[in-house]
DNA sequence: CAACCGTCAAGAGCGGTGCTCTCGGTTTTG
DNA sequence: CAAAACCGAGAGCACCGCTCTTGACGGTTG
């Protein structure tokens, strides 16, 4: 397997140029994007897409994680940028370049976030870099709270079976997190999921023109629900 | 045009019945359903259908109509049942009719909240229905504020853009109600749209098997955060 | 009563889709 | 150098939305 380096390569390379084909694509078709016209622009004929993607689905796969990758970065880059300390900075720092990747790839984010396609069902390969998005998230109230800036609810509010249930995500993403500071938490990144998707595929947006300023207030109003600190 | 009412009844009644064959085909292959398909169970030819149709968007856009009449019905009805100085319970309703009416009818959900089919744009006449359950559930503040039972938000905590913004959509469907109050409600309503859509497309489901109870807890820290009375 | 004309289902056909299989040609490997 | 692996092209299958034409049926009207 070491000396077929040249013919990897150029497959490699193969695979690329079709997942860029594809991406470009997908801005236009959606989730409906058509191997046969893929296979166009590139000068092939369709069947010789499949030396490379066993199936349509395969192809959408590959691209669902590069988005999620690429989304999982850009989340984590404006993290790290920020000054630790400053927790609300973080927390829009976070949601602001989770609604900027959004609104600079829509279709890539209407295949992560969208209706899922009717027959399509996305591997477990996926569900990994899946979190990666709310776990920063809500890392930032773990760190709050180990810099005692943030102080949890009243742990008694929490109805037992969704404590429980929260406990054991919390074991595994955030250890020591109490749960109802993890359920205000999710519940942030609930609303930054449903500011996106209501500005990028609903038809709210006539009547709100300023959109920066109303997505950094409400971001702020779940920021004041969790408690962090102004 | 009064003497071909038989003409039109038989008619009308194919028009409802492609409209039942497609909805029960919405259920398994969600956006992309085939005319064909619903002609074949119709024991008819696929052109057939164009006689009362005339393309597979008109067909869509009927459904889509119908299923924002039915979720408005659904959250309407929730609200006019609950006791109408009981906010917080007719918000636990509104919220709860609207998650079940989405269980219930998954594809129809996802034709209203999910991403836009690639080629299809709605039509104007989806815009008025589309409001009426946002509407609802924010009207449970405009009652509360009107009993009393309500103190809205410092107002200075808008910035200035958003204020006006909101101030224009308060005008038309909220005379009144103050713009900060507003701007909790709308929150309260995104974030209901998160959770559905969390629950119906996401793969977080597996982590939380106490669902109803999450989903009133969340829906309560909404509730707390727009100061509804306990 | 009969002619008429709108309405309807059916069929053929166009260009498109995902996908499979076979056939040659090239490249890498043993 | 021969064998094996790989690759692109092409034909073909079944499906799709949609258009157009044809023939039959049946209320409306002269």
């Amino acid at each position: 397997m070491v000396a077929n380096t040249f013919r990897a390569r150029v497959r490699a390379g193969m695979i690329e140029e079709i997942k860029s084909v594809a991406r470009r694509h997908l801005a236009t078709d959606g989730a409906n994007l058509s191997l046969r016209a893929v296979a166009r622009d590139l000068g092939m004929v369709s069947s010789a897409i499949y030396r490379y993607f066993p199936s349509r689905d395969d192809l959408l796969t590959a691209l669902i994680l590069e988005a999620y990758e690429a989304l999982g970065d850009a989340v984590e880059a404006a993290d790290a940028a920020a000054d630790p300390a400053d927790l609300r900075g973080r927390w829009h720092a976070v949601c602001r370049a989770a609604r900027s990747w959004a609104l600079a790839h829509p279709a890539e984010y209407a295949l992560l976030y969208g209706s899922p396609v009717p027959g399509y069902a996305a591997p477990d390969t996926t569900v990994e870099p899946a979190q990666r998005p709310p776990v920063t998230l809500v890392g930032i109230l773990r760190d709050g709270l180990a810099a005692g800036q943030l102080t949890p609810p009243p742990a008694d509010e929490l109805p037992e079976p969704v404590r429980a249930d929260l406990a054991e995500i919390a074991a595994a993403y955030f250890p020591g997190l109490p749960e109802a500071l993890l359920a205000r938490g999710m519940a942030g990144w609930t609303q930054l999921f449903g500011l996106i998707s209501f500005e990028l595929f609903g038809r709210i947006n006539r009547a709100l023109p300023h959109r920066d300023e109303y997505f950094d207030h409400q971001t702020g109003l779940m920021a004041d629900l969790i408690g962090l600190p102004h």
